[in-house]
DNA sequence: TCTGGGGTCCTAGGACCC
DNA sequence: TCTGGGGTCCTAGGACCC
């Protein structure tokens, strides 16, 4: 027995998921894959993203290259174009915006509108004002889209999920009770297996069941106040209002596996030298510098051992960040220990202008800037890994790649 | 699920202080 | 000093998502 609060559906919100969206951008871009069965994820070997026609014959995200090839002979397999992906999604966004001002870019292939009160702007109601959009959608990008509409971004995102691909679905006072009756927990955006099994041991298995437990009850059980903030939206209650700030990255996480683990000092921290240049490259993408950087070891059997590092100096430099990784490195790195995957976090990223400065230390962090610049601009012109750090040469070459250029600069010598 | 990569947010508990 | 209470800040790690 829930008690219908009147201040729940108070607004209309739109969720938009493009179908098998990078698969699906493949096949708008080049006709001859229309109605093919294709995948991407060619360049690392398990599959990002399946078309519908590979679905159907049970193809799906997550499998390994070798396992979807022996259920489809005939499966097309690319790289991830992931220029052309993030194109189409801004398109995705501007066509949303020609209709609504307020909408959250939530992914590369996600975003949610809030359209409250805009059908007395359009003289439609929002579910004709949600397949208007839908339509143009459809028609501008070549691909389809599964559209939710909902009191909430949670139903919202629930409803586009409903009828895949290609389906429209509202979620009303009139019909949510139903709707929720037929929705699995574990199906409910934000729960997880932790939740999932928590509210499975309190015998909750279906959405209807969740938001009919009471409050006290489920609060009394320990359950985590990001699922109590669920249960409330799932009662139609927004508590997680759409929001259309873009944002800047809070951290920038590169970590690369290689095979066969091993435990060769010089080899794994020319692996982390290299990863710490990729996100650096990220890093002044975003035109950010990094505060703090925690770099880390994973063990062959899946342990973390990592080292933060606060950094005197804001920078987006990898020659500068290398310089201390390098005192440090020995922190964590153990002798004989199998690893499998180093990475890099870059946090406390701040705005690059605005943060120069004024004596000094900074004429010597500005020179520093100019090279990465231009690195930036060979990584351009002639690919990523055109120039790069001497202290990452291995792993460059163990990955294949030809260096065309060695950046040796003398901060940096070769690991030992 | 013998386990890829890039993110965000929340929380428990320790450190430190009064 | 076996020892009361309370507050804040920070960090590591868990949980979840695409």
């Amino acid at each position: 027995m829930t008690s219908f609060n009147p201040k729940a559906f108070e607004r209309t919100i739109l969720h938009f998921d493009g179908d098998s969206f990078f698969a699906s951008v493949e096949q708008a871009l080049d006709y001859r894959l229309k109605g093919k069965p294709l995948v991407t994820g060619g360049e690392r070997g398990v599959i990002t993203s399946a078309s519908i026609e590979a679905k159907i014959m049970g193809v799906n995200r997550g499998l390994t290259l070798k396992a979807a090839k022996e259920i489809c002979p005939k499966l097309i397999i690319l790289p991830g174009d992931y220029l052309s992906y993030s194109l189409f999604a801004r398109r995705m966004y501007s066509i949303v915006r020609e209709f609504v001002p307020l909408v959250e870019e939530y992914s590369i292939d996600e975003c949610f509108a809030d359209i409250t009160g805009l059908e007395y702007r359009y003289g439609r109601s929002s579910e004709e004002i949600a397949l208007m959009i839908k339509e143009k959608l459809e028609t501008s990008l070549g691909l389809t889209f599964g559209v939710g509409l909902g009191p909430t971004k949670v139903l919202a995102k629930v409803a586009s999920k409903y009828r895949k691909p290609g389906g429209f679905t509202a979620v009303t006072k009139e019909n949510y009770r139903d709707f929720l009756k037929h929705l699995p927990v574990i199906k409910i955006w934000g729960i997880g297996p932790s939740a999932g099994l928590q509210l499975g041991r309190l015998g909750i298995h279906t959405a209807l069941e969740f938001i009919e437990s009471r409050e006290d009850f489920l609060q009394a059980q320990g359950l985590s106040r990001p699922c109590q903030e669920l249960r409330l939206e799932l009662l139609g209650h927004s508590i997680k209002p759409v929001s259309e700030m873009a944002r800047t990255p809070k951290s920038i996480i590169k970590s690369r596996t290689f095979s066969p683990p091993s435990d060769e000092r010089a080899f794994i921290f020319s692996k982390l030298s290299k990863n710490i240049e990729t996100a650096c490259i990220s890093l002044r993408r975003e035109r950010l510098k990094a505060k703090e950087v925690y770099f880390y070891l994973k063990t062959q059997n899946f342990t973390y051992q990592g080292f933060p590092i606060s950094l005197p100096v804001p920078t987006a430099s990898p020659l500068e960040i290398m310089r201390w990784v390098k005192i440090y490195f020995d922190e964590v790195y153990r002798s004989k220990i199998l690893y499998r995957a180093t990475g890099v976090v870059l946090r406390q990223l701040l705005p690059q202008i605005g943060q120069l400065g004024l004596f000094e230390e900074d004429k010597k962090r500005d020179r520093s800037e100019e090279v990465f610049e231009t690195v930036d601009r060979l990584a351009q012109k002639f690919g990523e890994g055109a120039v790069c750090l001497g202290s990452s040469l291995r792993a460059r070459k163990h990955a294949g790649a030809k260096p065309m250029k060695r950046l040796d600069l003398p901060l940096l010598g070769t690991a030992r």
